[in-house]
DNA sequence: TAATCATATGAGCAGTTATTCAAATGTTCA
DNA sequence: TGAACATTTGAATAACTGCTCATATGATTA
């Protein structure tokens, strides 16, 4: 369903336009983990500094358990990272790229 | 419901990291629409040059009305913009700031 | 080892969303 | 006006997703 190289007898266009499905694929999943008021809400508050989960949950008045479930997700998408100390784990923004792309999204909505 | 100031007793620190809940909840919203293959696709057809609904939905093998119901989302979010010239519509990126998202992302993909 | 704390995981439910299909709107031209 | 074309719209369905609750895992300390 991926593998799909769309050429054809006259499906040129698609293949020079659309340069790989799997890329814009991987790209919409991207977006959709930003697309969530809770993980933007968990990357924000990881912007100052890196917190445990329980803090996070703390300050977005949830349940850890919620929380953990979205860390999950930004950690699979490699948004933040995770350092274990004892029993608690703390999180941080894994890259720089995270804060650009919400202060990108950010300048969008506030023009 | 998302008017809640989140100031209290021990609350300070939610009001400090949390600018706005409005503000967090409207950057989602935008995500959320990058966030979904056949926009990316639409958004990523129409780097080159403006299209009709037509010509779009040709080239990603679907439906006008497909085509139709995801340009009013986008729309409405303000990342295409549209005239009319006859009976067809022409549709077009409505700034660079989707350009420079779509780049974003894919930096952070390609690495 | 047992108890406790911090986090993670799995199933289930409620709410959301993208597509399809049918019908409506809008525009041109004979 | 009426036919034909391009696009839009609305309802319905199928698939997905985030939270909750209960439970499991992992780590520390008595």
């Amino acid at each position: 369903m991926e593998r799909e190289p769309l050429s054809g007898a006259d499906g040129r266009e698609e293949c020079d336009i659309l340069p790989d499905d799997e890329i814009l694929y991987d790209l919409a999943e991207l977006f959709k983990v930003f697309g969530d008021t809770t993980r933007v809400k968990i990357l924000y508050v990881l912007f100052e500094s890196e917190l445990c989960v329980n803090d996070i949950a703390l300050r977005l008045t949830m349940t850890p358990s919620a929380v953990s479930h979205q860390l999950r997700i930004l950690k699979t998408s490699k948004l933040v990272k995770f350092r274990r100390d004892g029993k608690t784990v703390f999180y941080s923004l894994d890259d720089d790229h995270v804060r650009s792309m919400i202060a990108m999204g950010l300048e969008h909505i506030t023009e």
